[in-house]
DNA sequence: AAAGCGGGGTA
DNA sequence: TACCCAGCTTT
């Protein structure tokens, strides 16, 4: 990039001007080349980009595609999504993580079906409307689908565009991404919105990489990228510092009576609400009291024949589990469930903390 | 503005 | 181990 000091304002606007044509420019005769060939871009439907979208927020590409692939099969249109049960729709999601993105999936879907006659609506305030939907979302099908300049500011995008501006801002901050969004909006006035959207996320995928160093050399915004002049990629994008996490015990009791395993329905409200799980109790606890505890429920347990323990990480806390396997001889006990481990596998959805020890059942427990 | 919400890949 | 990922909603 050529460095020219501008005496007006009019003269560095013109400047920029020619930098947001370039990136324009640039990304849209590299995309077609180098897109890679995904799911969801086989057509713009507003359904099939609209549930991409959803299932690809704060998830990578590759857990999201065999996902995709069996919720279509099984939720074909939008209206077989707003009249699916609360179950099957768990179980549809089970292991993708941030369930309430399937819950205003389906809400979203009904009010698509009653407020908008079953047509997805095509502005990007109506679309920012329905719930699970946000400036990002909304952007991003407001240009994929319906060709609108609006910016889809992700992750990538954020971190490509500070890379290249050498933008030392806080992304983090909600005003840092509403300034990049109207930035952006110099570029996507070249019209090309959806390949702009789909250009810029590619880029941020597969060479402004989120861990580890850019392919700057095959990169098509190399000439114009302040980070690649400088090498100073390693310090962008700025964000703000990260949290540490609590650590919770938790005592799971595997109970089997027969063929039967016993599980329970979390609480309506906070972490994987509305999910199954195994019976557990917070804190720890020797054999004995596990034994006295599940005695004093009139399960008459046999003795505990195996104990495991598995730690799982979520984002914010961190559970310390040991489980407890025992059969049973009676199965009367208020709040549990009893399923096959058929039953299980086919119906039930189980957070992904619990699955080693399901795991261990299948296994000829 | 900050916190809550899942799960897994990568260096 | 720490960071990040095609973020949104609630507090």
């Amino acid at each position: 990039m050529i460095e020219i000091k501008y005496k007006n304002a009019t003269g560095w606007n013109e400047f920029m001007q020619n930098v947001y044509k370039q990136i324009a420019d640039n990304l849209i005769a590299w995309y077609p080349e180098h897109a890679r060939d995904l799911p969801w871009r086989k057509d713009k439907e507003p359904y099939h980009v609209w549930l991409s979208e959803i299932m690809l927020q704060q998830t990578r590409v590759e857990a999201v595609k065999e996902y995709y692939r069996t919720f279509l099969q099984e939720l074909p249109t939008i209206e077989a999504l707003a009249e699916v049960d609360d179950d099957r729709l768990m179980k549809l999601w089970e292991g993708l993580g941030y369930y309430n993105r399937a819950r205003n999936l389906k809400k979203a879907a009904g009010e698509v079906v009653i407020e908008w006659q079953g047509n997805f609506p095509a502005e990007y305030d109506e679309i920012l409307s329905l719930p699970g939907i946000g400036e990002y979302t909304a952007g991003a099908i407001g240009s994929i689908c319906f060709d609108l300049p609006t910016p889809a500011v992700d992750g990538n995008v954020l971190r490509v565009y500070t890379r290249v501006m050498e933008d030392p801002s806080n992304i983090d901050k909600q005003a840092v991404k509403k300034k990049i969004r109207e930035e952006l909006l110099q570029v996507y006035r070249y019209g090309h919105c959806d390949m702009l959207t789909q250009s810029l996320m590619e880029v941020g995928a597969t060479i402004c990489l989120p861990n580890g160093a850019p392919k700057c050399e095959v990169c098509p915004l190399q000439e114009l990228c302040k980070a690649h002049k400088h090498d100073s990629w390693q310090q962008y994008p700025v964000r703000e510092a990260k949290k540490k996490r609590k650590v919770e015990e938790k005592a799971v009791l595997m109970l089997r009576y027969e063929d039967k395993v016993a599980i329970r329905k979390r609480t309506e409200k906070g972490l994987l609400h509305g999910l199954w799980e195994f019976p557990n109790l917070p804190g720890s606890y020797s054999t004995q009291e596990i034994l006295s505890y599940v005695t004093s429920k009139n399960l008459h347990p046999k003795e505990i024949w195996m104990e495991t323990t598995y730690t799982h990480i979520f984002s914010h806390v961190e559970w310390h589990m040991k489980a407890f396997y025992m059969e049973c001889m009676e199965q009367q006990a208020k709040d549990l469930r009893w399923v096959t481990l058929e039953e299980l596998k086919q119906e039930i959805a189980i957070p992904s903390a619990f699955a080693p020890f399901k795991d261990l059942l299948n296994s000829g427990a």
